[in-house]
DNA sequence: ACATCTTTGGGGAACGTTACCCACATCGCT
DNA sequence: AGCGATGTGGGTAACGTTCCCCAAAGATGT
């Protein structure tokens, strides 16, 4: 009764004498390459079949591809990332291609562990989501690997890019909270420094697009942002600060559906209601939003069609990797929902 | 202007080259292996870091080891899965080993499809979090690579599991409940019919503890369990059903968290309140349960210890395959918040 | 008839790492 | 002086694929 030895794992040299081939017969066969006639084609996926072999991805690596793409994922929690992530799998899911991901934990350090075992393992694509890391970090993916990001502006030639016009989707809050007789629109937004990201970061692009409709809509003196983090914490700590404001917003404008979170939960503290006392509004639309007893009004990205976007771009990118880089630019749209109303008189 | 030809990438021939050793005393270090002298790790490392050499996972792969852990998730939707993620993590973070993520969609061929191709990629060890796989699969795996199972009882020479004791979190919150005045005390289970399921998978489980802790707090006669889904619709619709009952129920114990969300949908949609109309209890503590404006009890079932201990186990068993499968059980605890209260007179 | 092309099949050298060897030097002990 | 033990270093055969070759046979054109 000693544990016997695990049978070893079926090999391509296996097949090849099974179905009494030579091993590069079953390699062309498996890779549909030219030189293998429907008869030897036929007798190799027999072979196959019977013995249950599958290829061993180590080996394909060191010859050079792996049919797996990396997908990074800055923290898991954010509900909006599942909806990239749907559309990066159905887009896969009829090739040979297997999607796994990598977490990236909102740190620039670990973003760089995990890209970087992404490649160490010889990944074919990384789609690299709402990246934190510098740009340098990014470029030197794209260097050593076909790579796309998703939700950065700014193109580079090392790689391409996916994102949503924030500076529309700002306006588009704007406007729906205009409409509706709000004058005083606050904005809490995420706190940035950097210049490089300054231009790149979706959140200050929204902050921007925030300024720009509020000076449209003549509401100029009334601009007002808050400072905090795209976090849930963030969006408690700017409310706390808009709530103490000698004359208080009647709306707020939440960077992100993570920060009102953080808002509805403020505001509850407060014993205040919403929509009565405060109109709220997020960005990303995730599923929390639509959430019945929530009904937040969010501005939709279409994560979907930017996950199938950027497997698109990266699939090309795999197939030739000369080609020049692309940025796709996607328009949102406004869910209006019950968190948002006409402001008390 | 031609597209010049990426720099291939260093590998350990050429830190050998540049420590002037052999390749061997480079590994030798890699690995901190025995044969190697003070001296000659230091002038490796250097050579190691000016070169910004990392070792190719293909390559080792070919070897055995790939320092890499595969997690599958059935559903990166689920706010209770990142709670395991962390420990996980947490536990391997100043290990050499990697973390990736593989995408289970909550179906039985996507995740085996998933499972198949970590195997493929030879990852040195597996943990699957709340499978909905049959058995034999779960073996199969087991049988190729070191593997973990979370959430699911009972126990295989094959594999080690992690579980909470899901009868005692359904006894926590009947008896909250009952403690409190409650008597007609409704459960929304999640559907199963398969005769091994029934006995290894929490829900069945929960759905049992119910019927146990009922009968023994003297409510037999109110046992009340409609069978839907573990998914927000699932709660939903449990809900309708239960709301049209000539007698209502006063409290709801939902199976999980994200049932429990489909709850408070319909309660709302019905135009009551909780706790007023009816208490609602929940199973998962997830972070959706601990916001404010919802404030859901719910069973805390220590998602990081789960992460931390299949870890532990992981690694016990990736060091010695022979050893013996065990099972881990841990204890729930009761987080009681504002959506559980005393029924109305 | 011959030369040339196309189709079909296989031999074998990589890819980067590890680990089993062996070789040699040095040391401590009888 | 002789011996085994210990420490240090390297040579080299795998691991499982892929893909560049070449060879042979058959098809086609003159």
């Amino acid at each position: 009764m000693e544990p016997q030895a695990r049978p070893r794992r079926v090999t391509i040299v296996d097949v090849a004498r099974h179905a009494e081939v030579s091993t590069t017969a079953v390699s062309k066969v498996l890779r549909n390459a030219y030189g293998a006639s429907p008869e030897m084609r036929a007798k190799v996926r027999r072979a196959i079949d019977e013995l249950g072999y599958r290829p061993n991805a180590g080996a394909r690596s060191l010859r050079g591809q792996t049919y797996t793409i990396g997908v990074m994922l800055p923290d898991i929690r954010n509900p909006f990332f599942p909806e990239i992530l749907d559309g990066v799998t159905a887009s896969l899911a009829d090739t040979e291609y297997q999607v796994l991901l990598g977490p990236g934990f909102n740190g620039e350090k670990e973003e760089a562990r995990v890209t970087e075992a992404m490649i160490d393992r010889g990944m074919d694509g990384i789609i690299l989501v709402a990246p934190i890391s510098s740009r340098a970090h990014m470029e030197r993916v794209g260097t050593a690997v076909p790579t796309v990001v998703i939700g950065r502006h700014g193109s580079s030639p090392a790689y391409d890019t996916v994102v949503d016009d924030d500076v529309e989707g700002a306006a588009l809050v704007v406007g729906h909270l205009a409409a509706l007789g709000h004058r005083r629109i606050a904005h809490i937004e995420h706190h940035e420094t950097d210049p490089t990201r300054l231009t790149e970061m979706p959140n200050a692009r929204r902050a921007d697009g925030y300024r720009l409709a509020m000076r449209k809509h003549g509401l100029e003196e009334w601009i007002d942002v808050v400072s905090t983090s795209y976090t849930q914490e963030g969006g408690h700590r700017g409310t706390k600060e808009l709530l103490a404001r000698p004359v208080r917003p009647t709306a707020v404008f939440a960077g992100a559906d993570i920060v009102a979170m953080g808002v509805l939960d403020a505001v509850t503290e407060a014993g205040l209601s919403v929509p009565g006392d405060l109109s709220v509004a997020g960005y990303d639309n995730t599923t929390f939003a639509a959430f019945g007893p929530i009904s937040l009004t969010s501005v939709d990205q279409g994560g979907r069609e930017m996950g199938e976007n950027a497997v698109r771009l990266l699939l090309e990118r795999i197939a030739d990797r000369g080609r020049r880089s692309a940025q796709v630019t996607l328009s949102p749209t406004l869910v209006p929902r019950r968190s948002t109303a006409r402001p008390a008189k």
